[in-house]
DNA sequence: AGGGCTTGTGCAAAAAAGGCACGCTTTGAT
DNA sequence: ATCAAAGCGTGCCTTTTTTGCACAAGCCCT
């Protein structure tokens, strides 16, 4: 881009005198002596090789390059504290925001510390659903679903693709295991999912075969199962993390996969709400620090 | 208005670095240190309150605030640098202006030497009608126009309202005269005015007959013969003012009258072009100098 | 493991901005 | 007519801001 702009503060001090025709006003409203508003013009002038002020019997006047500068400064510099004030105002207003049940628990409440810290006047709603329906359906703002890997949610932001691990309570595995060995523990499945297949594949291992001991249940359900030290799980790295830090559970290898990523969804025009609007910036910037640290 | 605005100079630092996503490269388009821009993005967030960068393992990123902050700033410098270049370029052109003639010779003309100075590769184009047709008959770009006081010229700029005084080459009057002794002379009429009737009235003499000495005839040619010295003419001061500083003629009376004004007609659709703007900005701030800087 | 690239920070220097006091001119009021 | 007030320009000095440099730390790639 390589723009040369003059002096900015010069700038100011022209735009406020040109808007009061005075620089004594000018130098009220920016409150500043008016020999600083005088030698800002005079400078921006020097600079610029133009006269911007005519000398009257008493005060100034814009000239007409003046007038035509001042009609392109005062629009520019209002657009700038219009946005400037963005950060001002201390937001209010309400977000309804659906997430799948697993997703809520272990990735969204854990975070949401910081935005109450934030902004404490936003009145957040939380729901917890996985069906893959309309938003309007259940009257929220903003979900957050998971999608398998393909093309078909291009236009959703991403929150998070983090890789599937084996997890495990360190009551039922105390030490890293190879995997053939992990593959011979009661495993959990998922309801409608055979991740545990296509994680064998991945190391090399013969699929394993269906046992007495392993359970299908929802993701939400087989997570407790594991933390209840009933089996192994497969399950994103970044869900499982509070529970990792806190010795409730082990990861207990270091091969995984990517199945598929969680997605935010808006509901129609909803952005423009200013609640929405941040909520949803702030849950993108979450997901960014998070991808960006990590990996 | 009373803006508050945060400093300028790091607004432009964070609109270079959100810009290149990188502050060494915003500080190598500002041509200042890296630092520099760290430090101004810095002083900006605690000022704002609020983080617009992310740190990323190498380098940086902006945050959606950040974002959202960006896309108002951008374009608003954007158009700053836009109306400053405007000084940069040195105009080029063609600009056709018809004047009257006795305008264009008096007022005109002897102000041109500044603007030929200012803009030398400005070609100028000078025509003496005084018709008051339609400027597009002309193929001119503005014509300047005289008009009887009145409410019909309204949206034409003004030129130059100055009073009509009287007037004499200094060989016909060699000092002050009483209005009743003016009234004795010669008197150079309009062809179409009776401008000497309107003087007397306000002297309070009595209106002045019609004498084979009272020539009729153009403004420009009634002109000519004051400075002849065959008689004594209503003249504007602003016109007849370089003639007066060079001896050659000599205002003869303090008492004078508003008969109209010249103002400045723009064909239509022709302030488009830069080299008519410029022109036509000149000449009006040449008519405000005048009339701020005397009366 | 090491060089290259990027950002954060302490310290001192440089530059910009600012204030004050004074001069000048015009305007308006006593 | 004189005098005060309102405006602006300018020289001089102080204060504040900005900057650069040097160095440290973290990450990436070879």
């Amino acid at each position: 881009m390589a723009r040369s702009l003059p002096p900015l503060n010069a700038l100011r001090a022209f735009e406020a005198a040109g808007r009061h025709q005075s620089f004594s006003r000018a130098a009220d409203e920016l409150g500043v002596s008016h020999s600083a508003v005088s030698r800002h013009v005079r400078g921006l002038e020097d600079r610029l090789g133009a006269q911007l002020f005519r000398d009257l019997p008493r005060g100034v006047a814009l000239t007409q390059a003046g007038v035509r500068y001042l009609a392109a400064l005062t629009p520019s510099f209002d657009r700038i504290a219009e946005a400037s004030e963005m950060f001002d105002q201390r937001p209010t207003g309400q977000v309804t925001v659906d997430a799948e049940p697993l997703f809520a628990t272990k990735w969204l409440i854990p975070r949401l510390g910081d935005f109450y810290a934030r902004f404490p006047d936003v009145e957040l709603r939380l729901q917890a659903n996985s069906a893959r329906v309309d938003i309007d359906r259940y009257e929220a703002d903003l979900a957050l679903r998971f999608f398998h890997a393909g093309p078909d949610h291009q236009t959703a932001p991403l929150l998070s693709d983090a890789p599937l691990y084996p997890f495990a309570a360190p009551t039922l595995v105390p030490e890293p295991l190879a995997p053939e060995a992990l593959l011979q523990l009661p495993l959990l499945r998922d309801r409608r999912e055979d991740t545990w297949r296509r994680w064998a594949t991945l190391t090399g291992c013969a699929p394993p075969k269906g046992a007495a001991s392993d359970w299908r249940m929802r993701a939400r359900l087989a997570y407790e199962s594991a933390l209840a030290g009933y089996g192994v799980l497969l399950a994103s790295c970044e869900i499982a993390e509070g529970d990792v830090a806190a010795g409730r559970l082990v990861q207990c290898s270091d091969i995984g996969f990517r199945m598929g990523s969680y997605h935010l969804l808006s509901a129609e025009g909803v952005t423009r709400r200013s609640a929405v609007r941040l909520f949803r910036d702030w849950l993108l910037d979450q997901s960014a620090s998070l991808r960006s640290s990590s990996k």
